[in-house]
DNA sequence: TAGATTGTTAATCGATTAACAATC
DNA sequence: TAGATTGTTAATCGATTAACAATC
């Protein structure tokens, strides 16, 4: 149960650490320091110290990370470096534009098919794709063993697309409608709420308008 | 400065409060209590009770609050009552897909304009909405009084675009391209990171593997 | 050695939850 | 009145930050 004890915050700002050395490209030190990394990200130097603490790479006094070290440990822990399959239900504007996303690629993710309840869709290919027909959803993943899924369905029909994937032996979910879903407890449900974050910006806005 | 002092999380809980007293259609209630709401999208009562207390909504003792009430107060704070005007930089597939999602107009937030790089792109539209050349950002913006901003450009290009919309008046940004972005202070950045999200995914796979 | 930087323990901060008095 | 439900104060929990000893 080791594994599971990385906060949730801690998991999030790994990909954000990866990023930033992987974006160093070439002119990338031999070394890098927290106080570096922490500079660059507006972050805390202990902050970064403790979260790469969780990665079996450690730094060294006055030196600091390896970077080419960290960059590895990061792909490897956050799974970059074997591809999870998934699928998408909802073959919409936000679900194509999933389908067509090259960067997953570099982020392990491997999108198999999507499936729609549009039966003009159902059939069809996108981006080289696959889109199916629902009732194809269960079997398909089952036997694929694909556990993770992404709803970019309207809001109505996501808890009924959230069965079908549990069904079809679904362990994590990526939401991006805008409900809450109710699933086993080993199922985990990611919200993509994008309500939420438009709140924090408007509430922004308001009020630098009401000083 | 009462008005700032709403934590983050509370402020991100109310549009799904918001959605789900949507979601009850004519089945709505008149009164409901926080003992239902929260039991609906698995929170706690108190939660529920201590987040809606930032609102001039009030309940009552022994019937709970009026649904509409809240219904309007929650659209009223969340500004989705008055429309905020936004632009979009990167006409790409995630911008696009932005562009013609018809449920933002229910969040109060209307996309007047993109902008793209590429000249094949500048001087056509999308969705009955412009794509203007880079060169016109500023100008637009500060002429229309447009605050906010969203970017949907690769990784390399964001930081450029930000200052661009800093220059412009952008006063909030919401981030989609995976870095992280350096703005002045009074400059709201929202950072939509999708490798976050898939880092909590993928960990959960990971460790129901390993067990 | 002296100085820089790590990893860790303790203190702080903020958000969630529990307890409960107020009230309809 | 009695019972349900609110709003608030105090306790708990988890994450961030500060302090500092270890070490290269």
């Amino acid at each position: 149960m080791a594994v599971s004890s990385i906060p949730r915050q801690t998991l999030m700002r790994l990909p954000v650490y990866l990023a930033y050395l992987r974006g160093l490209g070439a002119q990338a030190p031999v070394h890098i320091s927290s106080a570096s990394i922490a500079a660059a990200l507006n972050l805390g130097p202990v902050q970064v110290r403790k979260d790469l603490a969780c990665l079996p790479c450690t730094g060294r006094p006055k030196t600091g990370y390896v970077t080419a070290e960290l960059v590895h440990a990061l792909e490897h822990f956050l799974g970059y470096d074997d591809t999870a399959n998934a699928i998408v239900v909802g073959a919409g504007k936000l679900g194509r534009s999933l389908m067509s996303y090259s960067g997953f690629a570099r982020y392990g993710l491997n999108i198999l098919a999507a499936f729609d309840s549009d039966p003009a869709l159902a059939g069809t290919q996108y981006d080289g794709k696959p889109i199916l027909s629902m009732d194809r959803l269960v079997d398909l993943c089952g036997r694929l063993g694909v556990h993770l899924g992404i709803i970019t369905v309207p809001a109505e029909a996501a808890q009924p697309v959230c069965d079908l994937m549990v069904r079809g032996g679904i362990l994590a979910i990526w939401n991006f409608a805008p409900t809450r879903l109710t699933a086993p407890e080993d199922v985990l449900i990611h919200n993509e709420n994008m309500a939420s974050s438009l709140a924090v910006l408007s509430r922004h806005l308001a009020e630098r308008f009401k000083l």
